[in-house]
DNA sequence: CTCCATATTGTAATCGTTTTCATCCTATCT
DNA sequence: AGATAGGATGAAAACGATTACAATATGGAG
C-alpha cells in the first residue's frame, strides 16, 4: 500500500535515496540508511514489484511448463532446475497446460511479453503447432524444452533429454533375451512425441530381432491407469496374449501389473513387465518394476543452465542435448513360461 | 521488443486508440481497426505485460505454494482450483517450496508487493512462523489454506480442509473393529501439523477403545517411501510387532506394505496396513489399499472461491471450511491373525 | 446548409520504481 | 586555510501501458 515516496517524506530523504537504500545499501550513509529503515517499519513498505519488474524490463522468472502437477516422474527434473535457479537468483514457476492445446506461439509470446524471462517446456504434451509465420524471425525467445522431443517439421528446439527410442529398444531388447517372443507394447498418447519415440524403439527392436509386431498388440495406455488397465484387458482378451508387456511409462507399467494380477495370473511368471522412467513407485511395486531410468536431476540441471545461458545474452543453442539413461533390472520381467498355447 | 509507440506510429494513429483497439475494440472505427491490425501484425507486437500489470496494479495471477510437484494428492485439489480460475480468467502459477522455510510474512508480502493477486497454500509444510510485528495489521492479503490446518498460535487464517483428527479417528476405529489390538501409527513429520492432527485422531480413538498406545508405535516416516520403510523396519523388529499399522498418508503406507512384503509377511494376513489420502496409486497396490478419501476437487474448488472473493473485495471470513471425508475400503486391512505370540 | 448530438480520436497525466546526472557536502592534502 | 577529490544525496527523466478529458469528426434532423 505504501509508496516509496511516502517512506521518502517520512524519512525525510529523496525517494532516490530510499531505493538506494534498498538495492545498494552501501551507497548511502549509516546514519541515513537508519532514518530510512525506520520510516520502511513504520510504514509497513514493501516495494511494489509490479512497478520494479516494470522498470527492470525483467521479472526473474522462469516459467516451467507441464501438463499436470502429482505426476512422480517431475519431481526429479523440477529438483534439479530449481535447485540452480535458486543460485542463480531467478523464481521458478510452474503452469499446468492440463489438456488445453497450446501453441508454440504462445509460449513464445510469455517471454516476448515479458510475463517470464524465459520458458522451459517440460514433457508437456502439447501438439506443437507450427507457427505462424513469426514476425521478428530473429528473435527466438529463451525457450528450451526438456524431456519431450520435438516433431521433426517444427522450428529445431533446443533441448535436453535421453534417447528415448534407444531406450526403449534396450529394453525391448532385455526382454527378447529374455526368451520373449510375444511382446505387447502399450503406448501413451498419439500427442506425446516422447511416447511416440518409445513406440519407434520397440519397434525397431522387434524388427531386428525378427519377431513379429502385431498391430493389436500394440495399444493405447492414454498415459494414466485407467487407460492402461484397460489396454491391459484389451491384450488379455486377445486369442494369443503376449508374454510380455513394454509400457510406455511407470505409470502405465503399474496399472498394467495390476489388471493382470486382478485377472488372476502373476507377474513375471505368466506374464513380464517392462516400464519407463524409475518413477519413485516403481520399486515399491509388487513385483518391483524393471525399468528405464532417467537422470531427472541432471537434465533438469543442464535445462536450466542452458536457459540461463540464453536468458543472459548467450546462444542457447539449437541441438538436442543428449543424456544416459539405464536399464534397471528389477523383478518385473522374467523368462517367458515354458508351456503356451 | 516493439512498443505501443511504434504500432501507433506505424498506423498513424495515437497510443490511446491502439491501446483501445486491443482492450475494447468496439470502441474503435473498423477502418482505422485494420490499419491498426496490421500494425500489429507488422511489427508482432506484443502488449507489455510487465507494463500491463504496472498500470492496472494487478497481475492476474494466483500462485499456489506447495511443497513439491510429483506429489499425486495434490492432483485433484489443483484440478479444482484450476478449473476455476480459469473460468474467472485468473492466471495459477505453481510454486514449490521445497525443503525452504517460509515464514508466514513473505506469503504475505508476495501479495502486498503484487507478484500474485492472491496465495493459496496447499497441504505445503512450512513451519508458520509467527508473524513479527505486522505493521498495518489492519490489511491481511488474499490468504488461504487448502487441506493443512493451522498450528493454534498462529492468525486464525482461513483455511478449507477435512477433519484430519476425525478421519484418523474412524480409520482406526476401523482397525480396532476388526478386532486389531496392536495398532502401530506412522506419521509424516512434526512440521506438518496436518500429520500431527492424525497422529491425534489415532490416539484419541486408541483412548477411547482402551488399548495401549506405546510410545515405540508410533514413528516418524518422513512422508517419504524410504522413511516409511526404515520406520516400518523398526515397528517388524518390535519385541511384540503390531498387527495393524495406520500411515498417516498414501506414499508412507505402500512402502510400509512393501517392507512388509519383503520381510516375508503378507498383507493383510499377517499385518494389516491403512493409509490415508487415497492416492490414485492406492487401488493398483497389491493389495489394494484401504485409506481415508479426501474430496480432493472440491477442496480445491471451495478454496478458490473464496480466495477471488476475498480478491474481488468481499471478505474471506475467518473460519475453516471443513469438507467430508470418507473411509475406502480395500482389502490392505482384515481381522488380525488368530493365533499371536 | 446549419447545427447538434454522438462517435471517434488525440493529448497528456499517471502508476512506482530505477538511474543518470548534477549538486552539495565532507574530509584530506598541501 | 584553501583546493580538491570523492562520497552522499537530490532532481528529474524514463519505462509502456491505461484512461480521463478535450478535441475533432461524422451523421442526421430541421
Amino acid at each position: 500500500m505504501a509508496s516509496i515516496t511516502q517512506v521518502a517524506k517520512l524519512a525525510g530523504v529523496s525517494i532516490a535515496t530510499v531505493s538506494r537504500y534498498i538495492n545498494s545499501p552501501e551507497q548511502v550513509k549509516t546514519k541515513t540508511g537508519t532514518k530510512v529503515a525506520a520510516a520502511i517499519a513504520k510504514t509497513g513498505y514493501s516495494p511494489n514489484s509490479l512497478a520494479q519488474n516494470f522498470r527492470r524490463g525483467k521479472t526473474g522468472n522462469i516459467v516451467v511448463f507441464i501438463t499436470s502437477v502429482g505426476d512422480p516422474f517431475l519431481e526429479g527434473v523440477m529438483r534439479g532446475i530449481s535447485q540452480i535457479a535458486e543460485e542463480k537468483k531467478y523464481n521458478i514457476l510452474i503452469q499446468e497446460t492440463r489438456s488445453n492445446t497450446v501453441s508454440f506461439d504462445e509460449y513464445n509470446k510469455m517471454v516476448l511479453s515479458k510475463q517470464a524471462d524465459g520458458v522451459i517446456l517440460l514433457a508437456a504434451i502439447c501438439p506443437f503447432t507450427a507457427p505462424i509465420a513469426r514476425p521478428s524471425e530473429s528473435k527466438q525467445a529463451p525457450l528450451i524444452v526438456a524431456c519431450e522431443s520435438v516433431s521433426e517439421d517444427l522450428a529445431n528446439l533446443p533441448s535436453v533429454r535421453i534417447d528415448n527410442e534407444s531406450a526403449a529398444g534396450e529394453a525391448t531388447d532385455y526382454l527378447i533375451n529374455l526368451g520373449h517372443k510375444d511382446i505387447a507394447f502399450i503406448y501413451g498418447s498419439s500427442n506425446s512425441t516422447l511416447t511416440l519415440d518409445r513406440e519407434r524403439g520397440y519397434k525397431k527392436a522387434m524388427k531386428i530381432a525378427k519377431l513379429p509386431i502385431a498391430d493389436d498388440w500394440i495399444v493405447e495406455g492414454g498415459l494414466s491407469l485407467a487407460g492402461a488397465r484397460k489396454a491391459t484387458r484389451k491384450l488379455l482378451n486377445h486369442s494369443t496374449p503376449p508374454t510380455a508387456i513394454f509400457c510406455a511409462n511407470d505409470e502405465m507399467a503399474i496399472a498394467c501389473m495390476h489388471q493382470i494380477k486382478t485377472s488372476g495370473l502373476s507377474v513375471p511368471q505368466d506374464i513380464s513387465v517392462v516400464g519407463f522412467d524409475d518413477i519413485r513407485y516403481a520399486e515399491v511395486q509388487d513385483p518391483p518394476l524393471t525399468t528405464i531410468a532417467q537422470p531427472a536431476e541432471e537434465i533438469g540441471e543442464r535445462t536450466i543452465l542452458r536457459l540461463l545461458k540464453a536468458i543472459e545474452g548467450g546462444d542457447i543453442g539449437q541441438n538436442t542435448e543428449v543424456v544416459p539413461h539405464k536399464l534397471v533390472i528389477r523383478q518385473s520381467a522374467a523368462r517367458p513360461p515354458k508351456k503356451r498355447k
